[in-house]
DNA sequence: AATCCATGCAGAATC
DNA sequence: ATTCTGCATGGATTG
């Protein structure tokens, strides 16, 4: 019959091929792309100008919601990476020799070209941000091993104006209220005690600490806690500005002449919003004290400390058709033409990148997912995460939430683009407004689209199993299906190279049977509907969950407009020469003719495989206050297909020409099927097929092909 | 406990 | 004697 060549391209292969390009980029090495990106905006050759990247600052984490890689060697930094708040409020540049390892690693992974450095580094799938303080660490402005203080500066050299006095110590204050759990006082206790005077030792440390003086009036301590700078940005200043002394002092004032505008700026702000409940909280600054906080930046709000995260963007197109379906079926369109599957996979093809944290080079970039994508592709909906999202996506795309409940708190506007880099530095109140209101906006819509994604992942739990069918196609010639087009595997069954079937375990059977099998997880779906006719089965009964939907398995099309109606794992009973098969009853009466006497009706069924049509008798008996309901004269079916124990049929109805149609699919047995998949009823099976052999008529003698 | 359903089996029909 | 028909039985599952 036709169409069985029609649904290979629902299959994985396309959807992998997209993959595989695209993965290209971002694979190869996303961060090194982020440099050239950064560096070529030729930031660092001119005489100081603004830092596109350089505005990774929060006060948040310094990285993300991933936990800290080890503990701290000192008691102080215990708190301080036990929560980003009190690593935002830490008075200690902590590093730990495991940071260090780390950092060196994770360097190696990420940044290539960037030079050894004894940089810390950010937890693994964090945002690869320094602080400014760490990165003059990593200037070796500093030993990497001391803790220093920058409030020495601030608080012990120079008794602040009047003003500014009383502005820190607000500002103090409210660091002692978000970490009085916090070993604060004590870091500062004991920051403060080692540095008092901080030794630095050559020209760099004296610039910055002359910088430092001359700036403390509009540059607090806090604050240069509070800004982060991007690690790859650093780097690569680092590696073009060179490693000689004069390479970094240069990167040094480049640096501190960022902060220094960036801090100017940032008061003229606060300045200017007297009326905010919080004078001192930066514009910049990412409000929420969420210890876990891990803003996700809108797209063209791209805190570059989320660059990676291109989940972050909530790429228009993607979600507009994820959501646009009218059905909430997340394929919409044609299950079975693989259209529907198709446009997902042009949609999400590339989520399976997401792993690599491509570069934000633009907004409408792909909508990762996280390393689910795979079921993601084919299933829109499967990432329960179950895994479906299988929780990566939540563990990586999502890893900008961090708990965070508002996720677009960075309020400083970031385009990910260079060009727009300057506007960073010169953000006013009216741009931050703008970005609010596009945050807030694009926020909406994330949300909405997440929940919605959830939503589905609870409730189309197991639709997932059964778009997992998607790809498999049916060999009608031979009458037995190929499960993924003999290309793409599913787990739903194993390709049988040789006899072009597939072990379809009897889902009755699996759950007793002592041979491993390949259960496959459309078995324990309810079917689908050829035909939107149908409603969804709800799948609370076994007998329909064990339901199957062949053209689904099979990459059925629709061009008869066949509907399914119900599917029987044949027992021996069935294929015995009794001739007759016991049909569910509840799918019978549901979706077969209602019978009115036990005689039943006379039936036609057409096969699928060979358009032969068998005179069938549909019938009930009696059974205490119920009924049986069987098919008849289904012998000689059964033996024209050699159907045996563990094989199923499916009946559907063509309601084109209104009949009924049906379909033997032969299952591989893996091993000795009945004693290993009746074990319970062992001695009914043997009386059994004691009986059957004795008559010369079991299904050993039959089975051919 | 109620129900489903696989199959045993008695009896009828047929060869 | 063999096959077919239809009810009965009881394990498994469900609620």
């Amino acid at each position: 019959m036709k169409g069985s060549d029609e649904h290979a391209g629902a299959g994985g292969g396309g959807g992998g091929g997209g993959i595989g390009g695209d993965e290209i980029w971002l694979e190869g090495n996303a961060e090194e792309d982020l440099l050239v990106d950064v560096n070529d905006s030729s930031i660092f050759y001119s005489d100081f100008p603004p830092l596109p990247d350089f505005p990774c600052m929060s006060s948040s984490s310094s990285s993300s919601s991933a936990p800290a890689p080890a503990p701290p060697p000192k008691p102080v930094a215990s708190s301080a990476s036990s929560s980003s708040s009190s690593s935002a409020a830490s008075w200690a540049l902590l590093k730990s020799d495991a940071e260090e390892s780390y950092a060196d690693k994770n360097r190696d992974q990420q940044v290539a070209v960037a030079p050894p450095l004894p940089v810390p580094a950010p937890p693994e799938d964090g945002i690869d941000c320094m602080e400014v303080m760490e990165t003059f660490g990593y200037m070796e402005l500093m030993d990497s091993n001391e803790i220093w203080d920058p409030s020495s500066i601030f608080q012990t050299d120079n008794p602040q104006p009047p003003h500014e006095e009383s502005l820190l110590h607000h500002h103090h204050q409210q660091q002692q209220q978000y970490h009085q759990n916090d070993n604060y006082l004590l870091q500062n206790e004991v920051v403060q005690e080692q540095q008092k005077a901080p030794a630095p030792v050559d020209e760099l440390g004296t610039m910055f600490f002359e910088w430092l003086k001359s700036n403390k009036e509009y540059i607090s301590a806090e604050d240069m806690r509070n800004i982060k700078l991007r690690r790859a940005t650093v780097e690569s200043a680092s590696k073009r500005l060179g490693s000689t002394k004069e390479g970094r002092k240069q990167l040094l004032k480049l640096i501190l002449e960022w902060v220094e505008n960036y801090q100017l700026q940032k008061k003229q702000a606060a300045a200017g919003a007297s009326s905010s409940q919080f004078p001192f909280q930066e514009p910049f600054q990412n409000p929420n004290p969420n210890p876990n906080c891990n803003p996700i930046p809108s797209p063209d709000n791209i805190n570059p400390c989320f660059l990676p995260s291109t989940w972050l963007h909530p790429a228009p197109q993607p979600q507009q058709q994820y959501v646009a379906d009218p059905t909430g079926f997340p394929y919409g369109g044609d299950l079975y033409t693989g259209g529907g599957p198709s446009n997902y996979q042009t949609e999400y093809q590339t989520l399976e990148t997401a792993q690599t944290w491509p570069p934000s080079s633009g907004p409408q970039q792909q909508y990762p997912m996280g390393a689910a994508q795979i079921q993601f592709n084919q299933f829109p909906e499967a990432n329960t995460n179950s895994n479906v999202v299988t929780g990566i996506p939540n563990q990586q795309g999502f890893v900008g939430y961090g708990g965070n409940p508002y996720p677009y708190q960075h309020q400083y506007s970031y385009q990910g683009n260079n060009n727009n880099g300057e506007k960073l530095v010169r953000l006013g109140s009216l741009a931050t407004k703008e970005a609010r209101k596009k945050r807030m906006a694009r926020q909406k819509r994330f949300l909405s689209h997440h929940r919605h994604h959830q939503h589905h992942q609870h409730h189309n739990h197991n639709q997932q199993n059964q778009l997992q069918m998607i790809s498999q196609k049916v060999d009608h010639n031979h009458q037995v299906i190929s499960i993924g087009g003999g290309e793409s595997r599913s787990a739903a069954g194993q390709v049988n190279p040789g006899a072009n079937w597939v072990y379809w375990p009897n889902p009755n059977a699996a759950g007793t049977s002592s041979v491993p099998v390949v259960v496959p997880p459309a078995a324990e779906a309810p079917p689908p509907q050829v035909v939107a006719d149908r409603p969804p089965v709800q799948g609370q009964n076994t007998s329909q969950q064990r339901q199957v939907p062949t053209e689904k398995r099979q990459g059925w099309k629709p061009e008869k407009n066949l509907k399914f109606l119900l599917q029987k794992v044949l027992k021996q009973s069935d294929v015995g020469n009794l001739g007759r098969i016991v049909l569910p009853k509840k799918e019978a009466e549901t979706h077969l003719p209602e019978l009115e006497a036990r005689d039943g009706i006379a039936i036609t069924m057409e096969d699928i495989g060979t358009s032969q049509v068998w005179n069938m008798r549909y019938r009930f008996w009696p059974n205490n206050k119920s009924r049986m309901y069987l098919l008849e004269n289904t012998g000689d079916f059964v033996r024209a297909n050699g159907l045996q124990e563990g094989d199923f049929i499916v009946i559907y109805s063509d309601v084109k020409c209104a009949k009924y149609m049906i379909r033997g699919v032969k299952v591989r047995q893996p091993g000795p099927k009945s004693e290993a998949k009746k074990p319970a009823k062992s001695h009914r099976s043997s009386r059994t097929a004691a009986q059957a052999d004795g008559s010369g008529s079991s299904s050993q003698p039959s089975r051919r092909e």
